[in-house]
Order: C-alpha cells, then sequence, then structure tokens
DNA sequence: GATAGTTTCATACAACTGTTTGAAATGCAA
DNA sequence: TTGCATTTCAAACAGTTGTATGAAACTATC
C-alpha cells in the first residue's frame, strides 16, 4: 500500500511527458527528473518501462472500452434490446472522438497521450491493442441484432470504416486542418461524431432508405 | 557514378529488413550485415540513418503519387476535363490499396516496407508524409472540377475518410482478418477498393442520387 | 605505371539505453 | 526502542546505438 506517492508521480510525469514528446525520445531519465524521483523506482514499482507504458495505456483503454459499452447498453434498454444503428455506431466512435478531439483535448494529458498512442505503434500497446476484438465483437453483436438480415461481411467492413474514420480523423486531425486549410473544423466534435456516424451507417446501409432489405455495397463498375 | 552495388545493397537489404521486423528494432548492423557491405558505407553513401530511411520512402511514395495523378489525368481526360466522382476516389486509393493488399502484397517487399511505414511513424518519413499536402490538393480540386455546387468543407471530409479507409485497412489488415473471422476477405483487393470508393461517394454524396443537389451529410438527431 | 579520386574497411568513439545492486532511509507494529 | 518490511537512493553495469577516423584497396586518367 504505502502512499503511492512515487508510483502516481510517476505515471502523471510519464504520461505528460509521452504525449508532449512522443514515445520515441522520451527516456526512462526524462520522466524520473521530471518526476522528482529516483531512476530505480520505475522498476522498483512497475517491473520496466512497458509496463509502465501498458499501464498507463491499459487505464486510459478501459475507461474508453467502459464507455463504450455503457453507451451501447442504454441505446439497446431504450429500443427495447434493439438499438438503432446510428445509435451503435455512435456509441462506437462518440467516447473516443469526444475524448481525443475539440479545443478540451489541448489541454488534456490524457487526450493527448491516447493521440500519441494511436500514431506511434509501440509494442507494450500493441500488445494491448490486439487484446481488443472481444470488445469489437460485442458490437458487431449488436449490429446483428439491430439488422438480422445483413451480410457479415457487410457488417464487420462498416464497424471497421468507422474506426477507421474516427481513427484516421485523430491521427491527422492536424494535417486535416492545414490540407483543408481550416475549412474542416475539427473543434465541432459533435458535428465530427455525426458525420462519421452517417458514412459508417450508409456504408451498410448502401445509401437506400434506412428500413430497408440489404443493399449491396460492393463492386459496381469495376474501372 | 561507380558501380552503385553497395548503394543498391544497402537499399534493398534495409528495405527487406525494416518491412519484416520495423524500424523499431533494425540497427545499421542489421543492415549491413544482410547486404554485406561495411558498416561505414552507410554513412558514406547516405549521410546517415534517417537519410537512408528517407530515400527508401521517397522513392516508394513518389511511385505511388506518379501512378494517383495518371490515373486522375486518365479519367479527366476520358470525361472531358471532368471526372466522375466514383473515378477521382478510385485514382485516390486504387494504386495504394492495390500497391500494399493481395495476395501479390505477401511476397513484394516494396508492399511490406509501405505498411510498416504506415503502421510505424519515424521522425524522417513523418517529415515527408507532411509534404504531400499539394500532392492531394490535386485531388481536392479535381473533385471541386467534378461537383462544382459542393462545399468545401464536404469535400475535403470526403477525402480525408477516403484515406482513412484504405490506410487503416492496410494498417490492420490482419486485425480484421481476425476480427470477421475470414468473413471480410482481405484478398479481393478490388472488391475493397470499390467498397471505399463507394462508400467515400456516399460520404460526398450524402445518400442521394448521384446527380442530385447538395445534401448536407452531417449534424442530424444530436445523441 | 604513377597519380588523383573514389570507395571500402577495421576500429574506435562517445553517448545513451534500461536494468540491477546493495546499502541507506523510512514507516510501522510490538 | 527493537525489529521487520517497504521504499528510496547513488552508483554502476552491460549492452547497444549511430557516427567518425584514417589507413588501405581500388579505379580510371594521363
Amino acid at each position: 500500500m504505502a502512499s503511492d506517492h512515487t508510483r502516481t508521480a510517476i505515471l502523471n510525469a510519464a504520461e505528460r511527458l509521452y504525449a508532449d514528446r512522443g514515445f520515441g525520445d522520451v527516456t526512462l531519465r526524462d520522466i524520473v527528473a521530471a518526476a522528482n524521483v529516483n531512476l530505480a523506482a520505475v522498476n522498483y514499482h512497475f517491473g520496466s518501462k512497458d509496463e509502465l507504458i501498458a499501464e498507463l495505456f491499459v487505464t486510459r483503454s478501459l475507461a474508453t472500452n467502459r464507455e463504450r459499452l455503457n453507451e451501447l447498453r442504454n441505446a439497446e434498454e431504450a429500443g427495447g434490446g434493439r438499438a438503432g444503428i446510428d445509435a451503435i455506431f455512435r456509441a462506437l466512435v462518440g467516447p473516443t472522438l469526444r475524448g481525443c478531439l475539440g479545443p478540451s483535448s489541448e489541454g488534456s494529458t490524457a487526450a493527448r497521450f491516447m493521440i500519441r498512442a494511436s500514431i506511434e505503434s509501440v509494442p507494450p500497446i500493441r500488445r494491448i491493442k490486439n487484446r481488443e476484438v472481444d470488445h469489437l465483437r460485442k458490437f458487431a453483436a449488436a449490429m446483428r441484432r439491430s439488422l438480422p438480415g445483413r451480410a457479415e461481411a457487410d457488417l464487420y467492413w462498416a464497424l471497421h470504416f468507422a474506426l477507421a474514420m474516427a481513427h484516421h480523423t485523430i491521427r491527422e486531425r492536424e494535417r486535416l486542418t492545414k490540407l483543408s486549410e481550416g475549412v474542416c473544423d475539427l473543434d465541432d466534435v459533435q458535428g465530427i461524431i455525426e458525420r462519421v456516424v452517417a458514412v459508417s451507417a450508409m456504408a451498410l446501409m448502401g445509401g437506400e432508405a434506412k428500413t430497408k432489405a440489404p443493399a449491396r455495397v460492393a463492386a459496381r463498375d469495376a474501372r
């Protein structure tokens, strides 16, 4: 037990430094200097550098996943076991985008850390991300309940594209601002979420009316 | 001039090693060992490790960009100055997806290197990517010509989402296979391209008929 | 075949990395 | 206070990294 003071000081300093300068050029010595603790404290409290990074990422990651599942559960309860497809996508990408975008994310170390984690891909984080399959399957299941007739492949492709748009927007938000010369407002988080949700739903629906039968989205006029 | 033998041996070995094991844990010593050349040869021929990586990436990157612009030009000429929106997206994501996906990409070192470069983000590569704004603006211009009435923001968001889907598919292709338990066929490159193109077009069109007036895609029922 | 320029080589360099060690300090129970 | 366990600390360790050096080998020109 004890005071935990050193432990949390390390966690805070590490999160801030990694967020600001990336995993690539932050050493344990940088961290302990910022935390005002001894170099050996990291290995004493966490075992290794990788385990420190893993703990940082797992904490934030679990929080996001909890938020997602909360939103999903609420949507399904509101719909009597079946959530609308929009609500499902909103539960999937909303928490991540809200957490990492918008003016508040500039100040939040947690947000900047997660952005960094999505840009640089270090081994300990990759290992954790690979365990997220079960979590995503829950969203696939919700989609299946919501649209029983849909082809499995279309389901997963839509899920995949939703995550693609969300993560890419977080990763490349600066580039998008520069590319569009400020025309794309990265601070309008709710607008972005609805945009991603709408496109994801269209990816699944093939641009047809929401309640209609399956519509293939793929291979039309090849080239 | 001279034989260039050493130079190209380094380039080949480096590309293969980076493709296989990532930038993180391939050292210059690994490279020169695989290339059967002296350690000092890298600094002699390239100046530094970062310049070697940069040269590798620039070469492949320019090739892709050339291919993209070729396809775009062809599409615009075929349409008398105005390419169809599908053709524009196809020119944008086609070369990248064809290069990095499909059974052939397993064998191609170049493809595996570019996949690696899109997963790990090292400083020299990031610097080059940031100079790609001009290149992407050409596609924005083509979209503008194709659909003069469209709002600028919608244009850039669709462009952004197209790249998002393409790159995310490349980055996470293994995860998607595992997640979907093989239901998503990552070897059907043409099918994937058409899927991405269709969704991108829908992102821009808002699910309405292709020739209709602007349709906002964003903020409907917030939450 | 001597000369000048290029390329290769073995080796050293200097710095930095995460981790370990063993002793000192601290906190807490009896 | 005594004793015991936890925590901190300075120092060193062992290994790796990219880069620099200066001599040797080569190549082509005159």
